[in-house]
DNA sequence: CCTATAATTGAGACGATGTCTCAATTCCGC
DNA sequence: GCGGAATTGAGACATCGTCTCAATTATAGG
């Protein structure tokens, strides 16, 4: 069973119906690179399926987002973006200069994520951490 | 010397004109609550300076989030605030359907910042946690 | 203090992004 | 298949953020 197939699941037993946009959007959100603006998934949408609407693409990410599946990030900008929860695990070192960003793995927040849910009742789906600076080449520079 | 004073300072130290919007941008971040959206500063803003312009106000949250003195965040969702970063350093719990918010204080970063400041050659600023989940009062309600 | 000058501003047009309504369609349990 | 509630598509609408450009303002240097 791929990824995708988990994600549909999970669609239905949450009492949802699996129709075409929300598949196209898991499906494109599962292909593409992480980090996909709310515009790159309509137009990569509407390529597989054009007559799937835009308000539905927003919809669909909104119902993923509720559900736990999908995260936004926005990098430190004003940008959102979106990523499934279940891909490769990481976060960002981001330049607030250049918006140039860097991928690390150290994670250390699942002790964080048990206590958390422990205290306050929740169900715990997954976290997000950005870590703000200059990079190097953007120190010399005129900020 | 307050915290305004600071950032004042700040600006300055950075070759940028210490002006009237960017005074009361700041003034505004700092006696107001967390998480004020652009509106919010917009409309405080405009309360305390009425000749005070929308395009100036976004300028200036830029160029502070460009110094590293304030960060955005989002609780989740699609709507970006903004805080300043010398605020009381906390993090949040989301619950992703009902948009309820827990601050939490632990915060088990300040190594993890070194070393990617280390490895990676930035200067680091500050970070951003958000961990999401499912509150209590939503875990029966229908998703 | 005054002046020169480069940075910054305000206004509003513009563009981008996200939401809403409602008739038409689609999925799914029977 | 069939029925009916959930979902959709279209596009108007609302919100949010950016850009341009003439006018203004903060600061360095005399």
């Amino acid at each position: 069973m791929t990824g995708v197939e988990t994600l549909f699941q999970h669609i239905r037993q949450a009492g949802y119906k699996l129709t075409r946009p929300r598949q196209v959007v898991i499906e494109v959100l599962a292909d593409g690179h992480a980090h996909m603006t709310a515009a790159d998934i309509v137009s990569a949408v509407h390529q597989r399926a054009p007559d799937v609407g835009r308000a539905s693409v927003y919809r669909t990410l909104d119902l993923l987002v509720r559900l736990g599946l999908v995260q936004i990030s926005t990098l430190g900008s004003t940008t959102t973006t979106y990523m499934l929860v279940l891909a490769h695990h990481h976060h960002h070192l981001v330049c607030t200069r250049c918006r140039r960003t860097v991928e690390f793995d150290e994670c250390q927040l699942a002790e964080l994520e048990q206590a958390l849910a422990e205290q306050f009742g929740f169900q715990v789906y997954g976290h997000l951490v950005e870590v703000y600076g200059v990079c190097q080449r953007c120190q010399g520079a005129s900020p």
